[in-house]
DNA sequence: ACAAAAGTGTTAGATTTACACCCATGA
DNA sequence: TCATGGGTGTAAATCTAACACTTTTGT
């Protein structure tokens, strides 16, 4: 918060202000980096792969590409997931660049961010990709790269934006019980939830569309199942950001 | 959410698993832009530059720098508001890359989008710089590039923030009072405030200093100035992360 | 004395938390 | 019939929101 004399030199040039030639300037490479959450045995896990870097051998990492020279950072990522899980629309939404020098071996690279949630059901992971594997959350102690950073720093952003906003849904089955729902957000923010209170707030929201029908095969009375109002969501969406209404 | 199938060429090599060669993706320039808040007159502003740009000519552009080949694109960030703004500590977060190829003329540029907060009293603007101009924000309609954007990313990011986290203070000056402290955060969240029950949550948060000082040449009873309590702020973020404590 | 903003408590309403019993199913 | 989890309501506590008068200063 100190004041300070500017340097003498002020720039005289700036790529917001005079057309410079920045071709001098390419010396760097982007990539995407998604990091990829599924809820599967009441865990909250991340699809990660092995590095065969000399540097990073047998070490896990988080599944990236280039990003082309023609292609949206945003384009690269969605591609990414298409063609590792199989998976066309999901959610996906981008964290934040990670770009200290040295955090790649292969060079200067700077990478951005995203995490996508998906239901590991609808994921085919071919077989080829033997090493593909689903990590919980909470077990993964280190990783390749910056890695581990960029995976805390996605699941903090999770975290934040199930407070707010309903995009659990999107790691469930199209049909679920408040059970799943509730182990799901229990899993994710790491804490125990009073089941009545639980299911009154869920309820409140008007985002669910009782289905009439019945878990199956459960060693126990069989919960309800649900399925997740796309519409009211939307609805509700809008006329939050003053559209609608 | 509809599952797929898989593309039949799966990539055989990655970046975060094999070591490829990536020289010929050095085609992308990676840049920062700086989104510097002030408050100032009961308004939140932000520094903008005139654009020279034939595209954008009279337009205007945030602050902002390619980022050196070497450079840690935070440095870079904090080298752009020295630079500018002759402040060495300040406030600075990154938000998000903006990337959409056609965004910049100039080539292939993807740009890491910050925000800082400052006190516009602590500013050097050099007369020299005599195309750098505060904008109220709520003023702002169209900008150079792809700018309008991220300000709003920016703006929107800051509102959120604010309201779990005394980043405010960044914008006030040292001593402050808290009518001055409402009006910042009537302007930057954008309604009005309760004086009674503002005082009593800001009072509550124990993060403020009575200087046993009063406000100087005002034509009313002058107010009680106060200063924040860096050292509770930070006794307080330690315990919430659970290392002190 | 007047204008202008500082300072200060209380009450109603809304939200959040804590808590215990009966029910439906499969084994 | 037993074990297991499903389903349900109420009361206390906390937080939030609404609201008006007196005080201090400069003019």
């Amino acid at each position: 918060m100190s004041s300070q004399p500017l340097p003498h030199s002020l720039p005289q040039k700036n790529i917001n202000t005079h057309l410079i030639e920045i071709k001098d300037y390419f010396k760097i490479a982007i990539s995407v980096d998604c990091v990829i959450f599924g809820f599967d045995e009441n865990e909250l896990k991340i699809l990660l792969i092995k590095s065969d870097l000399d540097q990073f051998r047998g070490k896990w990492s988080l599944l990236g590409d280039i990003v082309r020279t023609d292609e949206d950072p945003d384009d690269a990522a969605y591609r990414v997931l298409l063609t590792r899980t199989g998976i066309q629309d999901l959610y996906l939404e981008q964290v934040q660049a990670f770009g200290k020098p040295g955090r790649h071996p292969a060079g200067r690279v700077v990478t951005i961010a995203y995490y996508s949630l998906i239901n590991i059901r609808h994921s085919i992971l071919k077989n080829l990709d033997n090493e593909l594997h689903w990590h919980p959350v909470k077990k993964i102690k280190q990783m390749a790269f910056d890695h581990k950073e960029i995976v805390d720093a996605c699941y903090a952003r999770l975290r934040e934006k199930l407070k707010d906003h309903p995009v659990g849904f999107n790691l469930l089955p199209r049909k679920f019980s408040l059970r799943e729902l509730q182990n799901l957000y229990e899993a994710i923010l790491a804490v125990k939830l009073d089941r009545r209170n639980f299911r009154k707030k869920i309820m409140s929201m008007g985002l669910l569309i009782d289905l009439h029908e019945m878990e199956d095969d459960v060693p126990h009375r069989p919960a309800k199942l649900y399925k997740f109002n796309e519409d009211a969501f939307q609805k509700q969406e809008n006329s939050y950001l003053g559209i609608d209404d």
